[in-house]
DNA sequence: CACCTGCGTGAATCTATCG
DNA sequence: TCGATAGATTCACGCAGGT
């Protein structure tokens, strides 16, 4: 990492190892052996000693991070409070945490406790006033136009996403699914964007990366992984440009001033605007401000003084009679931008 | 906290201030504010200052707990990665992270980030080694007869739950939701043992602990969340014994040597025992020992030794033949047992 | 081809009691 | 404190093989 220049990348996904301090062997109920994670990537003397190995990461991600870029850490109970800790004391800002629910988690074996059936991800922005990438609306989109929450449902990976070595063996003792990464992607990245994965194991997130068009920096110290990685990247193909567009956000749409509706033709001054249960009425001015009885002003303005509210989107507050039926303002938007 | 006696309580349930810092004020797109928690008790001058403050209450918290006892502290992302770390460094040992996923969270309205739809809950013992309740069995049957998992689904405290004031207002910002106390007092407590909570707001786990049968302490600096907690826990009936009453855990039935079954007639010495798809038997010895081919000694030794397994519960492996079908040994031993 | 059964396995801080 | 022993304990899938 100390060698990648400041400032350089847009994202950085991170799945560092979770120091799980485990015991003696698992056995289920039926007799055969837990296959547990005991890598010796995965072991620290103490918790202080993963705080650090943590502080001094997480710092080089900080000055790799575009000011605008965020950054996503993945983690279990055993590690992620001192990750999320560590984040804020370095100023990040968290956004969400996000809970990874498995739908087919191992189970308790013994039962002496809950079934351990998800883990964490948090989603940090630089500091408290950076700007960051979101897109909202591909993330509505994808969860069946309601807003994506912070718990997401996924299947841990297995089957033949799993990457096996040449004996048949799984290739890492915990790769995530790929779903998982296509959702942060899509969620926080732009087509072309630099993604990087400091703990690349198997390389999830170049694959992904790749389907989605973004470009991606892997690091790696075992070279048995990077061997896999490399193969697997290599025989994933990237998505069409067209099937990789997402829902267009709103925000990112070119602005259109009500005025240039009014002059178009769109929507000749003159008109009388009303709202969608015709309690108030308003004249559209040639300006392409608006004016009612009281007030006159933006359509955004006047809808907020005659509702007495702090603001108003005039946009789908204010609408056109056609014949019988209302049309709202921003269908005539849509139809202006469309024309173009 | 100060004034009670050292490992006085079973359990300590604990709702601390989450250090919100929420900024301005917050509308939704029809434009009425949002009711945020701009309370006093919420205001910390930094991270440090909130630090301080609940490595002080942890310390008393851990003083105030048996050895055999355990601590929930829930929370958001806004504190709960600083009260992990803080449980941890005071070595608390973790045992699970609980996520709280709210069925009607409220969404983000400004469409920014991922709805915040849940909240933690972490679940600690004294330290690696101890000893703890851990209600098995009441939690899978909670559960339709699965593992209760790690991720619970609840409404947020709504409707005739929410405790109101004279004016109607709602009493308190944050109450809780009675079933997440159901869920954890039935989980982690016996009937009889004391709940302390170091901040009581409402009084929901002093209602909750009544109903089950718990005892409880309360603590709480605001007079006005103290009257209405009174007089909510005094209208909260204790459900009857024989409605408190759960499945019971099998570790905590007397045990029954299985000689005592032989020496009884229950399963006469001379038995041919078989498992349930009969591919191994073993013949009953007076002494309460079994023998087949090549094994002899304990009905767990046995059945591990012919299954090739590190061990066996003889109790569920080994069958009586009863006409055609089989009975578990298990079986019978619940027969011995409840004719006592 | 449909269906059933059996087997393998996943980031797991995984026991209690008595001598 | 240590060692031996009793005995409690699993869910969702994918895949292979058989009916």
């Amino acid at each position: 990492m100390t060698k990648l220049p400041d400032k350089s990348v847009d994202m950085i996904f991170a799945d560092p190892p979770y120091n799980l301090q485990l015991g003696g062997d698992l056995f289920r109920p039926e007799g055969s052996r837990v296959d547990a994670v005991d890598d010796e990537w995965d072991k620290f003397e103490s918790l202080t000693s993963y705080d650090n190995f943590t502080r001094d990461w997480l710092e080089q991600a900080r000055r790799i991070l575009k000011d605008s870029g965020t950054i996503w850490v993945i983690g279990s109970y055993h590690n992620i409070y001192r990750v999320g800790t560590l984040l804020q004391d370095a100023d990040f800002w968290i956004l969400n945490d996000i809970v990874w629910r498995k739908t087919n988690p191992m189970p308790n074996f013994r039962g002496t406790r809950f079934t351990n059936a998800h883990e964490t991800l948090l989603w940090c922005a630089k500091d408290e006033k950076a700007r960051y990438t979101f897109n909202y609306r591909a993330m509505k989109a994808l969860n069946d136009d309601l807003q994506m929450r912070s718990d997401w449902v996924l299947p841990i990976c297995a089957g033949s996403e799993r990457v096996k070595g040449e004996d048949g063996a799984k290739a890492h003792p915990t790769q995530k699914p790929e779903a998982l990464l296509y959702r942060i992607l899509l969620a926080c990245t732009k087509p072309g964007d630099v993604v990087l994965d400091p703990f690349f194991g198997t390389g999830t997130t170049g694959a992904v990366a790749r389907r989605l068009g973004r470009r991606w920096i892997g690091i790696e110290r075992e070279p048995s992984y990077v061997k896999v990685a490399r193969a697997r990247i290599e025989s994933t193909l990237p998505l069409d440009e067209s099937a990789m567009r997402t829902v267009p956000d709103k925000r990112e749409q070119p602005r259109v001033a009500f005025g240039v509706l009014v002059e178009s033709g769109l929507v000749p001054a003159g008109t009388v605007l009303c709202d969608a249960k015709r309690r108030w009425t308003a004249s559209v001015c040639a300006d392409g401000s608006i004016a009612s009885d009281a007030h006159s002003g933006s359509i955004h303005k006047v809808g907020a003084a005659l509702q007495n509210a702090p603001s108003c989107n005039g946009w789908t507050f204010w609408h056109v009679r056609d014949g019988r039926d209302l049309q709202a303002l921003d269908v005539l938007r849509q139809r202006y931008l469309s024309a173009l």
